[in-house]
DNA sequence: TCGACTACCGAACACCGTTCGAGACCCGGA
DNA sequence: TCCGGGTCTCGAACGGTGTTCGGTAGTCGA
């Protein structure tokens, strides 16, 4: 877990959008031209690409998400791409961390002043990372996992540590505990964002119709091999994503809180 | 989460595995036959598919796991797999339900004796599902997708909850708890699952060098800037991620104990 | 012998990420 | 004015993928 490489200078990525960005893969093949018609060229840049790629992100998925598509809606070739990313991994590496901006922009009042609790501010930046994750799932998937691109990822950390720094905490603790939060988190909100076969976003069926089918199945469990499913049941029909997140949550920060000794 | 079909009515996977496994997609392409050459012919079953399929995912990782280079190894052509699974999904799907028939095996003496205390029960289970998807990253994203066809982990939540059962709780407080500790490891595991690189791999950086250098970069940092990264540089560098993933999982079952009040 | 059913096979298809030669555009210097 | 180099764009072609589908070989009961 966040075993990368090198890291940012500077807030935000207003890095220079240079160089061919070179990939690794090697190998000839080769085109032949076509005829040289005349054409209206289109003109990106780093900014452009993310954004356009964050959208069609949001709107198919990273299913959805292929350089063809993508091309597309910048009206123009899939070679001016790789202009500004060496790879679809990167790109979507970069894409992570370029919503990640808005998600740090959006604690950085949070910690601020000494008074505040250290706990509830960790909880603050939790629930505000889950909320941007859920509705994407393919940013959990992507997130610090390449610092050297994702400068956002770590200063989210970070953020996350400093809160824990105002704790009374060996570092060790202090590192476990921010790994935890952040554990929790992604992995919570990729996993909830699972979109359901094929039912609420064609608008037919409702989410609640679409659960409680489901949780009729289980209440046909033998209620003897499945006490638990069936004990769970009604809750489960009428759960809430976030409520539940925000449940686990606090057990969570229980503990912490447990072992800060107050 | 969760919110999938039926249910399984007898332990592990015997079921029937009839059927051409009838796919969503449709459209018609046609394929013409060439010359009738005479050939052994294959036979295989939906266990040995799977069993394939794990080897290779565990050989290869999610990656290298295609149609081709797995026929290949049963023997086979491509399109007999589908005989079995209707999509890659499916196998993938079908796949993590086949290893985690091994970890419910191993957990099954666990909760027994109604003595043991039911949150190191719950633990154990859950330091167990843990193991089993660190070195198989492919499997998180796979679990408890599609409860219709994967009945161990409908199962192996069922046995979670059962141990949260013998707390006093109210039926919402348990689902949120055994939400709370699956979606824990599941997501920790996945993130932790991500290879280097290719590092380790290749033998030739150790994974402590590798992850030293990484840190080298972190020292680099300003340090009035990254206050939280420069204090648990040196915990990171000499980190264990078994041990990481245990600390994080005691803070929240510490929470989970204090909610139950005992 | 005959059909029906099961299981298997692989060529063909659509689509995908990626490469690379070929330009277009811009601009400073000769 | 022409030149040359750097920056950026383009799209055909390549190798690979999941999936389909007509066809076929084996099996078994009538």
């Amino acid at each position: 877990m966040w075993s990368d490489g090198p890291v940012p200078p500077q807030r935000r990525d207003l890095r220079d959008p240079r160089g061919p960005a070179v990939a690794r893969g090697r190998g000839a093949r080769g085109g032949r031209a076509g005829a040289p018609r005349e054409r209206r060229r289109a003109s990106h840049s780093l900014e452009s690409v993310l954004a356009e790629t964050v959208a069609l992100l949001d709107e198919a998925g990273e299913a959805g998400l292929n350089f063809r598509a993508l091309a597309g809606r910048l009206g123009g070739g899939v070679g001016s791409i790789y202009w500004y990313v060496s790879s679809r991994d990167e790109l979507l590496d970069r894409a992570a961390d370029h919503v990640l901006g808005s998600v740090l922009d959006a604690v950085a009042p949070v910690g601020a002043s000494e008074a505040g609790d250290p706990v509830d501010d960790l909880r603050t930046i939790a629930v505000t990372l889950f909320d941007a994750i859920v509705d994407r799932p393919w940013l959990g998937a992507y997130f610090m996992r390449n610092t050297e691109v994702q400068p956002n990822s770590l200063r989210l950390f970070e953020k996350l540590g400093q809160q824990v720094l105002r704790l009374e905490l060996t570092p060790r603790q202090r590192f476990h505990a921010v790994s935890a939060v952040v554990g929790f988190v992604v992995g919570t909100a990729a996993d909830m964002g699972q979109q359901p076969p094929e039912a609420v976003l064609s608008g037919e069926v409702g989410r609640d119709d679409y659960l409680a089918a489901a949780v009729d199945q289980w209440r046909a469990l033998d209620a003897a091999q499945f006490p638990f499913v069936h004990h769970i049941a009604d809750e489960f029909a009428a759960h809430d994503d976030a409520d539940q997140f925000r449940a686990g949550l606090d057990l969570l920060l229980a503990g912490l809180r447990l072992q800060a000794g107050g």
